[in-house]
DNA sequence: TCCGAACCTGGAATCGGTCTAAATTGTTGA
DNA sequence: TCAACAATTTAGACCGATTCCAGGTTCGGA
């Protein structure tokens, strides 16, 4: 339980987490390996299955507190549950409508001209372009 | 009960949907006035407002079927909630994260380029662009 | 080691939405 | 016109996803 893990301990310190076995666990199934799009039930099932014992309540606390620091994106695309996305660079989604699935894609190579001001004065946060696949 | 809906009317019969009182009620607080984001709470409690008697359960069907006939347009961009846009022209969104408020503008003006091969011979539906805003 | 704050937990509660079975209402053909 | 039947509506049960809550546990500094 520790090979790794000091990088993710250092991040969750500078979020102001405290690294507990439950939130090493989660960060150790969401963050080993290539990225990766997972919902909380998935989660929960996966760390039940990998021996980590975590409530479903701390399960969506995590993935929420994991945004907060930046550790994770959300992505919504589907009404009626979130996605989390460990995938932090700047890239945008293929949504396939027949399977529900995401397919994330670089930005850097993507384009957008003609965008009007935003209104209100408000300042623009973030672009997400869904292309919508079948 | 009859001015201006002969235009309501033929639309819902091309569809295959009978032209009911409720179907009627919500038709005219959707389409007349300007173009509008709705959801369905807030259409139910519009139609009560109005006088127009309609359970939540037929919100909710009518919604649906308007989008199935092409008279709406669902957006989603909140987790948990579906949109109704009535504005069917080419046009992508405004998001403010701090009001929820949605703001259409023109997709005309705007241009893409850059955008990957759609993945596994799939064809693209549509492609949404959300500006997330504060 | 001790203590308080941060954290975790199961279970209840909430929320947006869907399903169901029965009652109602359009529509159509005689 | 009206019977008959399919389409529609409805109340209320139900659902999955998520949040809330109150109480027990754990972490980390002094």
């Amino acid at each position: 339980m520790d090979t790794g893990d000091s990088d993710i301990r250092m991040r969750l310190r500078g979020a102001g987490l405290r690294p507990t076995r439950q939130r090493l666990g989660l960060a150790r199934l969401l963050f080993a390996g290539p990225d990766r799009h997972v919902r909380a039930e998935e989660l929960s099932r996966e760390a039940r299955e990998a021996g980590v014992r975590v409530s479903l309540a701390t399960v969506y606390n995590t993935l929420h507190q994991f945004v907060d620091a930046g550790l994770l994106r959300r992505v919504d695309v589907e009404p009626g549950r979130a996605c989390f996305d460990t995938n932090l660079s700047r890239h945008h989604h293929f949504y396939d409508t027949g399977t529900n699935e995401l397919i994330d894609f670089d930005a850097e190579d993507v384009g957008i001209t003609g965008l009007p001001e935003a209104p209100g004065g408000k300042t623009v946060e973030r672009i997400d372009l869904v292309v919508r696949i079948r």
